[in-house]
DNA sequence: CCAAAAGTGTTAGGAGTACACCCATGG
DNA sequence: CCATGGGTGTACTCCTAACACTTTTGG
């Protein structure tokens, strides 16, 4: 087919003070100039599509080594006014203490906007973002890709912040704690992180087997 | 970029006899010529991806009206010789009584072949079913997608059935009825029936709500 | 009457949920 | 001394899993 272009886009989340943030572009070029964008590009000659999403996420972020995932390929033949535009949409989770967002980058400023009051999004993007944060909540109860929001070394409390913001209700600390016992996947440090009341203690995360990073890459 | 393509792969599942099976088609042309390939075709202009699965699906078997969903989208480089060409993943569940396979439709004779001895497979298409299964005994586990195997009128043990040769493990009777009981999601029928056994009492799927067809169409 | 699948309850263990108080620190 | 988050145990419910015998039919 003729006229056919491929797009991959990610939606980038982190979590900042208790709250779960996305990264957005500001279009600078029609249509939708002026509008917010999940970051995207074009995929290049010889390049995966799992490559396109690390450059763009490099390319805004500064980060690598992150989790980053195939979230859905969104099709539909008017979803983008110019033409017959297919986009492999990913979503990544960058820790908190990670991050720098580089300026300029694309010739549109990149800025973080809180989850549950995003501004009208260009495109078809207001759909990705709600199923990369319906598969992100889901993956966080039956897979441990909430340790990639966080820093090397965390506190309990910081650890449930995260899981509160995705969810976006509050959890039972007790309950929360035990199953985290449970899991065995936390290894406690013999540090503690002093915030002005009682200090926590710091843990690490430690994963049996390595599948906390990419889920699913052929 | 230029010389890119994409096409739409299905992987097309029934049940018969209690075995999984999925359909393949003999490659009459290179590359790969006369292995056996998952079922696709490149898109049109102004077509979406899941009409062209479903347009690909209807050619081979004669069906419509399935359980069909995206899988995953295939975009290493390398996957086809001929060039640059990027697959979007579906998966289909077609009942036994319903399909009829349609000869000769794109050149290609397409047969059932047992999904735990299946011949080598041309591209990259044994990740795509590898993952295609995989998905699909997920599926099993927290949603109804396995009445999309049956005929209208089926009874427990062919349900049964169909669980375990998707999972690949035999079940416990009483325990998969009860869960069937506490899920409310069977009507049973005055109708019985004879195998020359003591009579199966046959049901009929009665959701509650809507989910059972498509999954996540944006 | 025999082979084959249908049908049917109970018990034990594990996971999830609800719930309240004392502790250590910085200011 | 007080405000703030850290840290801890118990009881109930529900889901899961293990497990065996009787019934009905066709041949």
């Amino acid at each position: 087919m003729e006229n056919l272009r491929v797009t991959v886009d990610i939606v980038i989340f982190t979590v900042t003070n208790g709250s779960i943030q996305v990264l957005l572009v500001k279009r600078g070029v029609p249509p939708f100039e002026g509008q917010y964008a999940i970051p995207g590009g074009f995929i290049r000659e010889d390049e995966s599509l799992e490559n396109v999403a690390l450059r763009e996420l490099y390319e805004e972020t500064g980060v690598r080594n992150v989790f980053l995932e195939q979230l859905y390929t969104f099709g539909d033949p008017k979803r983008d006014p110019r033409g017959r535009v297919i986009t492999v949409a990913y979503y990544a989770l960058i820790a908190s203490d990670k991050y720098s967002l580089v300026a300029g980058a694309d010739a549109a400023e990149a800025h973080w906007y809180a989850a549950n009051d995003l501004p009208p999004l260009a495109f078809d993007h207001r759909s990705i973002f709600d199923y990369a944060l319906e598969r992100l909540r889901n993956k966080l109860e039956y897979t441990t890709v909430g340790f990639q929001l966080l820093p090397e070394k965390f506190s309990l409390g910081e650890l449930q912040a995260v899981y509160e913001a995705i969810l976006g209700r509050r959890l039972d600390k007790r309950n929360f704690r035990r199953k985290l016992a449970l899991l065995g996947i936390l290894k406690p440090l013999r540090e503690w992180q002093r915030t002005g009341h009682k200090p926590a203690q710091l843990f690490r995360f430690a994963a049996r087997h390595g599948n906390q990073e990419v889920d699913f890459d052929p």
